[in-house]
RNA sequence: CGAGGUGUAGCGCAGUUGGUAGCGUACCUGGUUUGGGACCAGGGGGUCGUCAGUUCGAGCCUGGCCACCUCGACCA
């Protein structure tokens, strides 16, 4: 077979390429470090973007767009961010190109310098806080609930499709709020959204919670963030929203006027989602025949594959199963009726499978003297021959269960993959064993942070929200600790 | 960027002491098929990653470069 891929077993990095490539999600480029997002990938996408701007919207926010390059001096007003940035930036120095006077093709022309270099956004605060200063003047502008559809570019070192590439398309919202708790409140709202989702349309557990000091975002007093665990047992940041304080305001000199005539700085938060939640979204799921998507963000959600000899089984087939794909359309279900000739129906169920979608019908000459239609599941690789009356209220059932049933084993997966350690022998035994979350003690210091990820990889992932206060010492330093926070190794 | 590996048809690979490139699959045509990746026959498709060197002659030898993979370093 041309499409076998690697079992997970084997070599898991190697599955996750496989189910990229060869469900035909993305490609490689001819740009080192960017990816080609293909056609079913890219729908994929769209569903996902689709739902959370909607969430964004009912939630207050209106989209806008801001350049993609952004003038060098001001990524050096805010101190933090251009520490955080400044080693993966894209530069532009020259406007125009010219034919090599040597003959070897087109080079830059040398007499086209840019005065000021653009950098590539590698994320919109600098840009959009510039802006943000014309266009607030008083309480009466706030809050400015902002949100961005746009690509980034971070010059990685190391890529992996989806998961980490040069670069990628995102959302980024940009806040403005009067005060401190309004714009904590909405950095929590959108962290909320963010886990909805996962949870609800990904079927993806997480847990949320805020990062250590090291892990912050540049720039921000809070970072809040989603945390995912994949089936190798290493932690994937989904999702981050981030309380800014006064930073950006401050760099860029944003003030408004207050009820009482004041000037005051602005408030703000920043939060964002990349396409690497659909490498988070094969990784939680998927198995060794291909992708598992969830019914919620399928591209295909039913494809119904006919089973014929002749054009005329085929009509046959097609009257049959058109009142129950425009039943399935009505209920705004996706589904695609594979009529196609050329691959046996065999070859089909394989790729299909391949490509995760939920639910697979077949139909023959047999099903249609008995009035049934083979209906197979994705998830559980469970076949059953089901009444074509009534079928496509079952199938809307039948989504929902498998929406439900991938989250469920997600769920389990991850609840007996966080672990509770109470020494350092134990921490390491455990990351070594399978990975996972590991729930540990530890003395609140950057210093232990570190040596413990110099010694074993594993980072601080949350200290989760509304955490379990507990006496314990600190797995590393064994000084005193009120609670313990998520470690383990991450993508 | 460091260490290791790979690069030959869309994909997966073979290619002997250096002698002018092949297999499987996919693709095209015709026929037979179709309930788990069909079969037969015929056909098209290659600057052998790239640049240079050695040689009468390079897929094969030498060097540089590029891309990808794995592990580091780096990374919201």
């Amino acid at each position: 077979m041309s499409k076998e891929i690697t079992s997970r077993e084997q070599d898991y990095s190697q599955w996750y390429i496989d189910l990229v490539l060869k469900a035909g999600l993305a490609d490689y480029s001819a740009v080192k470090g960017c990816m080609v997002i293909k056609p079913y990938g890219y729908a994929l996408w769209e569903n996902m973007r689709d739902v959370l701007d909607k969430k964004f919207k009912d939630t207050g926010h209106q989209n806008a767009y801001f350049p993609l390059f952004i003038p060098k001096s001001f990524l050096s007003k805010e101190a933090a961010h251009i520490e955080g940035f400044a080693k993966e930036c894209a530069v532009v120095t020259h406007y125009r190109l010219k034919n090599d006077p040597n003959g070897g093709g087109v080079i830059v022309d040398p007499e086209a310098k840019l005065e000021e270099e653009l950098i590539v956004r590698p994320t919109s605060e600098t840009i959009i806080w510039h802006t943000y200063k014309s266009w607030i003047k008083s309480y009466r502008d706030l809050p400015l609930l902002i949100n961005q559809w746009a690509n980034v570019v971070r010059w990685e070192m190391r890529t992996r499709l989806f998961l980490r590439t040069a670069e990628f398309l995102w959302q980024e919202g940009h806040t403005a709020h009067a005060t401190e708790q309004e714009a904590i409140a909405e950095t929590e709202q959108m962290l909320n959204v963010y886990a909805d989702f996962a949870e609800q349309y990904m079927a993806m557990p997480v847990i949320k919670g805020v990062k250590t000091a090291n892990e912050r975002f540049a720039g921000a007093v809070e970072t809040y963030c989603i945390e995912a665990l994949m089936q190798d047992g290493k932690a994937l940041q989904a999702g981050t929203s981030h309380f800014l304080g006064q930073n950006f305001a401050k760099a860029f000199d944003v003030t408004f006027l207050n009820k009482e005539n004041k000037q005051e700085s602005v408030w703000a938060t920043s939060w964002g989602v990349s396409t690497r939640l659909i490498g988070a979204l094969i990784m939680a799921h998927s198995d060794d025949d291909g992708l598992v998507l969830p019914p919620k963000l399928a591209p295909i959600q039913v494809v119904i594959v006919p089973i014929f000899k002749t054009v005329e089984q085929l009509n046959a087939i097609f009257e049959k199963i058109k009142p129950l794909m425009d039943e399935l359309k009505a209920k705004g279900i996706r589904v695609k009726f594979d009529d196609g000739d050329n691959k046996s129906p065999g070859w089909k169920f394989a790729e299909y499978e391949m490509k995760g979608v939920p639910v697979r019908i077949a139909i023959g000459a047999r099903d249609l003297e008995n009035g049934t239609a083979e209906v197979a599941r994705r998830d559980t690789k469970e076949k059953m021959s089901l009444q074509m009356l009534g079928l496509a209220e079952k199938l809307e059932h039948l989504l929902s269960q498998i929406q439900d049933n991938i989250f469920q084993k997600a769920l389990q997966f991850r609840d007996e993959n966080i672990v509770h350690v109470d020494t350092y022998d134990e921490f390491k035994k455990a990351l070594n064993a399978k990975g996972g979350f590991l729930a540990a003690h530890w003395d609140g210091t950057s210093e232990t942070e570190e040596k413990i990820k110099q010694e074993t990889k594993a980072t601080i992932r949350c200290i989760p929200l509304n955490n379990k206060q507990e006496e314990g010492k600190c797995i590393y330093s064994g000084k005193p600790s009120r609670q313990r926070v998520l470690f383990a190794v991450a993508y």
